[in-house]
DNA sequence: AATTAGATAGAACGGTTGGTCTATCCGTCA
DNA sequence: TGACGGATAGACCAACCGTTCTATCTAATT
């Protein structure tokens, strides 16, 4: 039997869950008795709320599961790029989804001083350098606009899901990418010969 | 000098404002006071808070907006469709830029039973038909999955710009529209020959 | 055995939430 | 003149917000 996490853990497992689900307006109290945690414990790790926020989209790893999906992929660059698509629609097809956190945090948290808006960015400008980078490698002719597109499609999957699910937006976006990629070089190549 | 307008009108405009700047979890009393209104004439006139958001987000005329956009733009289907990013682009480098009102609503209110989302379902509907028609009237050989393809990428404009604004997806949004609308009849034909 | 850090429970803080209520005012119409 | 519908101001409600506080307990360290 494993042992019970610390106050700390638990406050962000908890957080984690909450946040996603009624969005990060959720009240304390409701974090505290979910993590079966005292009230002062919260104050003591992470200062309030808006650092346990912080915290939990610091800590979500979202742009690492990117990077594993596109390990599993295999090599092939224009594979590895698609590959995004179909975990987009394993993704928006679960029963709780509720599109996608940083999205929805930043849209949630009206104060442009809020520190939570500095993970945000950090996470979509993470999201940036991996897109790039692969899109160098399938012999995009421009990576860093294509990174933009890739990342604009990412957001628009994930934002339309939630209203229209049916209409299967990560297939829809997937169909794009393809358009996309045959703008590289000779595609089943990782790089362009030179 | 034109009359000023009644109590109901003042409320969905003020209503209008703070709900987009501050999103859906804006005070009443703010609201109240924007407006300049008594607290009796919202519940008289809306109910209560959702009935006012409700009204807000069905007043919006979203909708209405991409068509006067593409009717301003001329008779020719693909420069219809194209000038909808155009537009975009005007929108998310305004100011108060803080995406799209519909989709904020959407994943501010966790409650899948709260009236607005069936606002909110209509609006993106809408779009769709508009979408669909337009890119059938384009030629394009699957105008269904097109539209799908196109609210993906409208959606993601919006959303990605307000993180990223100098990202500019809307410029790099429209580069993914002309490669769809490549597969197209005859670019500058309302519809292919048959 | 004594000390200490960390966790717990829970009261209490001032402020805000959406909503209801009473009372008053004002213009319209009968 | 009188009645009435609509608007106003503002008190009031219970519930909740994030935060601070005191007090107690527990487990590891010295």
């Amino acid at each position: 039997m494993t042992e019970r996490p610390g106050p700390r853990e638990r406050l962000l497992t908890a957080a984690r869950d909450l946040t996603y689900r009624h969005g990060v307006h959720v009240g304390v109290d409701a974090i505290l008795e979910a993590a079966g945690v005292a009230r002062r414990s919260l104050y003591q790790h992470f200062g309030g709320k808006d650092g346990l926020i912080v915290e939990v989209l610091r800590g979500d790893l979202s742009a690492a599961r990117y990077r594993q999906v596109m390990d599993a992929a295999g090599t092939d660059p224009r594979e590895r790029l698609l590959a995004v698509f179909d975990e987009l629609e394993t993704i928006t097809e679960q029963p709780g989804f509720r599109g996608c956190r940083y999205t929805a945090a930043e849209l949630a948290l009206a104060d442009p001083g809020h520190p939570a808006h500095g993970e945000i960015r950090g996470y979509k400008d993470e999201l940036r350098e991996i897109f790039a980078g692969e899109l160098a490698k399938a012999g995009h002719p421009d990576p860093d606009l294509a990174a933009e597109q890739y990342l604009v499609l990412v957001d628009g999957v994930l934002a339309h899901a939630v209203t229209r699910p049916e209409a299967r937006p990560a297939r829809a976006a997937k169909g794009l990418a393809e358009l996309m990629l045959n703008l590289a070089g000779t595609p089943s190549n990782p790089s362009p010969p030179r």
